[in-house]
DNA sequence: TACCAGGTGGAGT
DNA sequence: ACTCCACATGGT
């Protein structure tokens, strides 16, 4: 095997949790990038970084990376996590003691983690999921990756990383299109000519509180109400960011008697029903919901 | 075949 | 403010 193919050791986390827990973490419509191996662990690539992460023992979470990119995933991949949350005692702030129906959700999910992904990844990610199920999100992704990304390493095997913005400006619609973007290609396409003409522009939005970095994520062609909460909560820790998305939309329909309530009746709602960290519960709801469906991603 | 998918933007009331 | 609708592509 070439030096540059070979992976570490696997390496403990502090971390805990379910295989259906982890499953729905990493691929329940938060991230695109991760994929499930033969062996049950999973691969992921985020920024610069690619890890597999898998479970010892049924539930204690360790990892191991390409042997060039080990210190930058050693680095990354605790925020990536977001290790410093502990997610038991944020669902324990919910209300779920008022909420039956919450209460059964975070049951059957305990410990759902909300990821800290890159911004801007996550922007890209949410602009192809208009009317996608979550697989053709991750194969559209993926074909933009490929095509357009850097590989991660010198092996080829370790994949490619998304592509960068500034990259994604020099990139035709046309060619996005190839990647089964479809109607979504024109939105990438002239978010990435917007951020192109404003530097540092995404940088200063994360850093800004949250109803001042909504109000600027919607300025972008593409983005709406729900893709800029899916942003700020999942690529950029906003916990209070509640999307409503059509699942969400049927569940506070079905569970909480919302129906025919419009989506932005309904993010009023959530916000105000769960609090400050509606993004969790949003995302318990949906998991539970997802899987009362049938599981079908 | 028709309908739907982690929506958005534009036009017309 | 509300309602319709086009927008690509793939799966059931």
């Amino acid at each position: 095997m070439p030096p540059e193919a070979r992976w570490t050791a696997w390496e403990e986390l502090p971390l805990r949790l379910e295989a259906a827990v982890l499953a729905e973490t990493l691929d329940g419509g938060q991230a695109f990038r991760w994929e499930r191996r033969e062996d049950g662990s999973w691969r992921g690539i985020w920024s610069e970084c690619t890890v597999r992460l898998a479970l010892a023992d049924g539930d204690r979470a360790r990892w191991s990376a390409p042997v060039a990119l080990a210190a930058a995933v050693a680095a990354g991949l605790p925020r990536h996590l977001a290790l410093e949350l502990d997610f038991a005692a944020l669902a324990d702030a919910l209300p779920w003691r008022t909420d039956a129906h919450l209460a059964r959700c975070i049951a059957a999910f305990p410990g759902l983690r909300i990821l800290r992904q890159p911004l801007g990844e996550t922007l890209l990610g949410f602009l192809c999921s208009a009317t996608k199920r979550i697989p053709q999100i991750k194969q559209m992704l993926a074909a933009v990756a490929l095509r357009h990304g850097r590989p991660l390493t010198g092996d080829e095997d370790h994949g490619h990383r998304l592509p960068t913005w500034p990259e994604i400006a020099e990139v035709s619609e046309a060619e996005l299109r190839r990647c089964q973007l479809g109607f979504r290609a024109r939105h990438v396409h002239a978010t990435a000519r917007w951020l192109a003409e404003r530097p540092g522009w995404l940088e200063v939005t994360e850093q800004l509180p949250y109803p001042k970095a909504k109000a600027r994520l919607l300025e972008l062609p593409g983005v709406g109400e729900k893709v800029a909460d899916c942003v700020l909560l999942f690529g950029a820790g906003r916990l209070e960011a509640f999307p409503v998305d059509t699942w969400i939309l049927r569940a506070m329909a079905d569970r909480y008697g919302l129906t025919g309530w419009k989506p932005a009746h309904v993010a009023q709602f959530g916000r105000v029903h769960f609090g400050p960290l509606a993004g969790l519960a949003q995302q318990y709801l949906f998991a539970y919901e997802r899987q009362a469906a049938g599981a079908r991603t």
